[in-house]
RNA sequence: GGGGUCGUAGUUAAGUCGGUUAUAACGCCGGCCUGUCACGCCGGAGGCCGUGGGUUCGAGUCCCAUCGACCCCGCCA
């Protein structure tokens, strides 16, 4: 139509237009979100980030807009002028935002044609996964993950506003730095100017933040990228997001009561929800006895109970066995367990097999005793103080499983939430935060033949208990704290080691030798030598954190561009080759 | 590295025991329609059944391989 546009801007959001409006001229831009032609009069519902408005096209107002209201077509852009008026009496719209009101257009550009979509934009269909990721510019025009993307906003902000404010600075921290042992494998990047070497990137800013804390800045903090080049799952990412704080001259208590007041600040400020604080604490120990995690959902109970004091002489030959072997056998409840099915049962049998565990065993609790495949082998007493440490109550189901002590944890601890979500355990919108506390310092890890660090090589041992490092390494505690909601790890965090003497004991401890330890890490002892103040920190998975806030089902609901499980970019189709003078260039050759 | 689910029209799905022309809904195209809002009504187009091989008189259907998406184990300090 004309070139009004050229001369007149946008007025308002579409989605923003609202009864206060009645009687003025406005401006719309936005996509056509449907179209309803009834020959005689036009409807166009308006799409912009904010919203949808209906707009009408009449012919008795503007008979060459409503021509051209005939051309267009879903996802066409277009710019409307029009009158902004109450709708007919009966026929506003309850389900918008702007049902009251509707804009009367006099006048219309076509800003820009659109192919057909390959999808609806309007959600009512799930489409896969593999269509939505390779148009992701188009998925993203669905208003569910616009608003996930604007609440991930508006958590980056109310993160950088609350720390701005508790004295906390923002300093960056390099991308390309260098490869260091333990952890996740690196990504790496070849070096032009130094040929045959790599950059890695950071799989966290951890020594660069330590480095701050040794230069002075007190209290630092980042939002920022991290890579770990490692299998994805549906809440893992090779490139995802940390908020990253660090802190000096502090202890746990201070760290997790200012970091409490971060998430209730981001609650409050972005989904409009109190947190009782403090939120409730937890050992590691207690984690893992009553939930089999060091992740544990507290938001239903079912909780594991060991049964191996009672069960050991068992007549049952394979408990009394594993028991034997140095085994446990661990039982959970359900309460009210009629409702499962023996199909129910074999399934939770397949289920805790993917973990290891050789079977499931089962129990109902019946008037007289239990019906059970395994009630013939035990005896009353047993039976009875089976009961009594379950809390079993007529009607319930018992369900067991004998394994090794890893096994029997990792099955049950699964088990536990897999029955939670199939027995709708789970109050909608329930929010069950826990720091963990008191772990080990090392984990032995069977692969490697040798200790490993429970979370990084920097955090600090309670300090009376350094001369069991030589001794007896696992019973070393760290001063580590996690923060889980409901059963996920949002962030994790330590007192960091601060001594050089200290530090070096570590890296022995973790079988570094000598060497190792000063290519890889001798700048950071170097640094600890200079006036290392006390210091500690934590780091929270930002994309984690917005996906539970959103209630998305992936972590890939929550970032713009992510990437599918095999690490691949489906819409820009990276990874991909470069060209052998690229190579060249690198001094770099592909040999596989 | 391993286990599982899936792949049929643009999209989402159905497709029986291997058998004639592969269905439906939505979307798309054309026509009609002045109060719809997942508008309605009439008509129409649209398919390398992921790909390659095999079995068979005959394969969307059975077998093998392969590619891709997703979920999980391992891995993720």
């Amino acid at each position: 139509m004309s070139d009004f546009i050229t001369i007149k801007k946008r007025t308002h959001y579409c989605g923003d237009v609202n009864g206060a409006h009645i009687g003025e001229e406005v401006v719309l831009m936005g996509w056509t979100h449907r179209r309803r032609d009834h020959g005689g009069v036009v409807f166009v519902d308006l799409r912009d980030r904010e919203g949808i408005v209906q707009v009408v096209f009449n012919p008795e107002i503007s008979a060459s807009c409503h021509e051209e209201a005939q051309r267009i077509r879903s996802e066409y852009v277009l710019a409307v002028k029009g009158l902004v008026r109450r709708r007919p009496a009966g026929m506003e719209n309850p389900d918008l935002k702007t049902g009251e009101i509707e804009v009367l257009a006099h006048d219309l550009e076509i800003l820009n044609e659109a192919k057909t979509p390959p999808f609806v934009l309007d959600g009512t269909a799930e489409i896969s996964e593999n269509v939505r990721l390779k148009y992701r510019y188009l998925d993203l025009r669905r208003p569910e993950l616009q608003k996930n993307l604007i609440l991930r906003s508006r958590v980056a902000a109310a993160t950088r506003d609350y720390l701005q404010r508790a004295g906390f600075i923002e300093v960056e921290t390099p991308f390309l730095t260098k490869s260091t042992p333990e952890g996740a494998r690196d990504y790496l990047v070849p070096s032009r100017v130094n040929q045959g070497q790599f950059y890695a990137l950071p799989q966290s800013p951890q020594i660069f933040k330590q480095l701050l804390m040794i230069s002075g800045f007190d209290r630092y903090f980042q939002i920022v990228k991290c890579f770990r080049d490692e299998d994805l799952r549906a809440d893992r990412q090779p490139e995802f997001t940390q908020i990253d704080v660090e802190m000096s001259f502090i202890t746990e208590e201070d760290i997790i009561r200012i970091m409490e007041g971060m998430i209730a600040h981001i609650f409050k400020t972005c989904l409009g929800r109190e947190l009782p604080l403090p939120f409730p604490r937890i050992s590691y120990r207690e984690a893992m006895d009553r939930f089999g995690k060091d992740n544990p959902d507290l938001r239903f109970g079912l909780e594991i109970r060991e049964l191996t004091d009672i069960l050991q002489g068992s007549g049952f030959k394979l408990f009394a066995e594993i028991a034997a072997g140095g085994g446990v056998i661990s039982a959970i409840r359900v309460a009210d367990g009629k409702g499962l099915s023996r199909k129910d049962l074999d399934d939770f049998k397949d289920y805790v097999a993917q973990y290891g565990a050789g079977g499931l065993a089962w129990a109902r609790v019946v008037p007289d005793g239990w019906t059970s495949p395994i009630y013939k082998f035990l005896t009353p007493g047993e039976v009875g103080a089976i009961n009594e440490r379950m809390e079993a109550r007529e009607g319930d189901v018992l369900l067991f499983v004998a394994d090794s002590p890893n096994v029997v944890r990792d099955a049950l601890g699964n088990l536990r939430s897999h029955l939670a979500k199939k027995l709708g355990l789970i109050a909608p919108g329930a929010m069950a935060f826990t720091w963990v506390t008191d772990f080990p310092l090392f984990e032995y890890s069977e692969t490697e033949k040798r200790f490993v660090s429970t979370h990084h090589p920097f955090t600090s041992p309670v300090l009376e208990e350094l001369p069991l490092i030589e001794t007896d390494p696992g019973k070393v505690h760290a001063r580590a704290y996690d923060l889980v909601l409901n059963g996920s790890e949002i962030g994790g965090g330590s007192i960091r080691i601060h001594r050089k003497d200290v530090q070096t004991q570590i890296f022995k401890a973790l079988g570094m030798g000598d060497e190792e330890v000063s290519s890889k890490f001798g700048f950071l002892l170097d640094a600890l030598e200079y006036g290392t103040p006390p210091h500690g920190g934590i780091a929270f998975g930002l994309d984690r954190l917005v996906m539970l806030m959103a209630g998305a089902e992936s972590i890939r609901d929550v970032i713009a561009f992510p990437k599918t499980q095999k690490a691949t970019c489906v819409l820009t189709d990276a990874p991909s080759p470069v060209s052998v003078e690229q190579l060249m260039e690198l001094s770099l050759k592909i040999v596989t």
